[in-house]
DNA sequence: TACGTAACCAAGCAAGCGCTAGTGTAAATG
DNA sequence: CATTTACACTAGCGCTTGCTTGGTTACGTA
């Protein structure tokens, strides 16, 4: 049978997943694919992992766990004032999309072909991640930092820095801190 | 043989394949379930379309020509001035995107999936579109009207309003049109 | 030495895939 | 009337897919 707890081996079975799922997609990735770059044969998956959906659910959940541990982290680490908080929280963002960049891009882009148990499970994950947003936001709002309606606000930030892994590049000029303070500096009220 | 031109049955079927293609993803929607939707069988959808991958590329050229003369008309229907401008486009913007809305979610998400003929082809459309972005962003730039990196401002901006095809509810109490004015006051300094 | 277990492999099945070949038919065209 | 065109059909080829099966290897522990 298979093993499905966190052993070593898996953990960098779903990085090189992810990998693959970023390269090609997730529809377009056959197990066969992720044996050979894995360096097994594809009978061989099957023993980590109990089917192909369960290893897209493996790649996102370990993104969206560093997602939220690295959050809170930073908003531990910095001052209790509505702008450190804004601009602390915008920094991880871009901090942990560009550190699990792949394991991101599978969350974002191929979240659709999770099935509904996997889909559930993880979703609990993203909302708790989404709450410490909307709470930095609001402490934005009342502050007088930024000016609108907060449900609006808040995705239209989280657009925008999602929306950097399709044109980032990490070899060029830009650290991802200078674009999370170039964001936050074009939406605050002067 | 089959017929490559722009006939009004295509058009139709075209419209049909956007809406499969966004429910299921390009790789899971298959030709039979294609054909299905357009009532007739697999392999008669062959005399319409050389292949598949004609199908992807029929969705995303009709919704990327279609922004085009929309942003256009927009752009000469409004005001000469920057602030005009910026918010015409903006909510030009919106508009193609929810009025094509599934030809613009394959476009945005399936682009990967076209074939490197296809993509050079379609990119140069593509590229028209967002020159007249860049046009805009600058004249707001130089009016002193927002603030920042030429580069960055314009990648935030095009993110934030991509990302609303990923929560915006059309049933819900706000238009599109509230959408880009609430962006547009979000950046812009006071 | 004997045993348990994690890791792996070769082979292949059943289902589904994109696409082709060849044909039928009703309407438009000369 | 004869011919062409547009559109649809049936049947199935050749291949790939996710996954299973039944067994082997490497190694730590008693």
């Amino acid at each position: 049978m298979n093993v499905m707890n966190a052993s070593p081996r898996r953990k960098e079975l779903t990085r090189l997943a992810a990998q693959l799922f970023v390269q090609e997609g997730f529809d377009r990735t056959t197990v066969r694919m992720l044996a050979q770059e894995m360096g097994i044969k594809s009978g061989s998956l099957f023993h980590h992992f109990k089917d192909k959906q369960e290893i897209l659910a493996a790649v996102i959940e370990e993104g969206t766990q560093n997602a939220l541990s690295i959050a809170k982290a930073a908003l531990q680490a910095c001052p209790n004032n509505a702008e450190a908080r804004l601009h602390a929280m915008a920094r991880a963002h871009l901090e942990t999309l560009f550190a699990d960049r792949n394991a991101h891009v599978v969350a974002l882009f191929e979240w659709r072909r999770l099935d509904p148990a996997a889909s559930a499970h993880l979703s609990h994950l993203r909302d708790a991640y989404e709450a410490m947003w909307v709470d930095v936001i609001e402490d934005a709002l009342s502050a007088g930092l930024i000016h609108g309606d907060r449900f609006l606000v808040s995705r239209f930030i989280l657009g925008a820095l999602n929306w950097t892994v399709r044109w980032y590049d990490p070899n060029g000029s830009r650290t991802p801190d200078d674009l999370a303070d170039e964001l936050v500096a074009m939406i605050m009220s002067r």
